[in-house]
DNA sequence: ACCTGAACACCGTTCAAGT
DNA sequence: ACCTGAACACCGTTCAAGT
């Protein structure tokens, strides 16, 4: 019943998850669906077409299932904090099953309907915590940057020093690092978790900056 | 004088500026070298190696010339809002100048003794600001991931949903989209240097909020 | 409509050989 | 020490052909 596309795409994303981005070639996803490779691209398109179907899925699989009643609703006037944190552990958990996203996300961004379906839960979050509507687009890239870049980063090794000491020249500069050596007890290894909610915590924090205090009220014409 | 391997590695980053990540392949790199492929082995290793030492070289391209007198200095006490925007800024144009590094800025993040450097240039930024050394390397990481994760983002078409609207399926999700709805005329074009520059300002106002008031006194010992 | 087989122009990398 | 040439096991994709 699901179309030859979808098996297609499947069968890419769970060689993704399971050997790596790599391990996705046209010939091995073709064998894994059992055809040959030729068959894929009336399908696909091309490979690069299935890169981008594959990052759509991941736009899907974030998406929280459609609340029982949509959107804002009465509901509490706080609600907002919880919406923006499910969606941000969502994205994170998404990049966190599929770690090979984090080389895609950003130089294959896909703008998927279920994607903008994000962007928009993030745009109603936002516009209920009292945002002035002018300022909303802008926090809305502000936090999915941050999010998706946190994710990204853990999932592609930016924030684990020690993997990559192995590079171009020596270990350790030269030069004199003041910062470090002020930082030395506060350097070991940390609670990734833990750092990500108290980011979230300091987005919301701005959030509460800008946010008008009138937040539900629709503004009066005049 | 620049030995063998500087120069591979200059062709290397002339050929994917010019035409392209993917246009970097050990063969094209030997070509413009006016050396066989297997010439290039022993001096960069492998593939995998020579991006790694790309990137690398974005680090030392976004370090600052040396200060006259080193860091925090005696100086203007609120110098570290320049510093961190002078970082922000040299990264954004770096990522700019060579777009490629979308690509890989987060699935080869580079560790390299300039690379560091740059981490540490933040860290003084930090403290000079007053923040609490226990919460500085935080920070680093919430800074250095939203300004990279922008840049990227840039650079890779994140943020120009129309050049990505040509995905898996139809273009606009059938469901409601009460966000994008209220958001109708804030949804236009918008200028992305005065974004980066207004996200740094909340950002300063996030390292205001949780700075000491008393930045520059070493804490006394009890 | 959907798939196959052969072929083309590429890859990264190994290895033995040259100087 | 540094480079070459031939070779191996792969790529993505085109095209003509099969059913």
């Amino acid at each position: 019943m699901p179309d030859r596309k979808q098996e297609i795409l499947a069968a890419a994303l769970a060689l993704a998850d399971e050997r790596g981005l790599d391990a996705v070639s046209m010939r091995a996803v073709a064998e894994r669906v059992g055809v040959t490779p030729m068959a894929l691209y009336p399908h696909v398109g091309s490979k690069a077409a299935l890169l981008d179907a594959m990052m759509g899925r991941l736009g899907s699989e974030m998406l929280p299932p459609p609340r029982a009643a949509t959107g804002p609703a009465a509901a509490d006037q706080q609600a907002w904090r919880q919406w923006l944190r499910e969606i941000a552990y969502a994205a994170r958990d998404v990049v966190h099953r599929h770690p090979w996203a984090a080389t895609l996300i950003f130089s294959r961004p896909s703008m998927d309907p279920d994607a903008v379906r994000v962007t928009d839960l993030i745009y109603s979050a936002l516009l209920a915590a009292g945002v002035p509507p002018a300022k909303v687009p802008r926090y809305e890239r502000l936090v999915s940057t941050f999010v998706v870049g946190y994710a990204a980063s853990e999932a592609g090794g930016r924030f684990s020093r020690s993997r990559n000491a192995r590079s171009t020249r020596g270990d350790l500069p030269e030069g004199p690092l003041p910062g470090h050596a002020q930082l030395r007890p506060y350097l070991t290894r940390w609670d990734s978790a833990a750092e990500f909610d108290a980011d979230l915590d300091d987005l919301e924090r701005l959030i509460d900056l800008t946010a008008d205090p009138i937040p539900e009220a629709p503004p009066s014409e005049r």
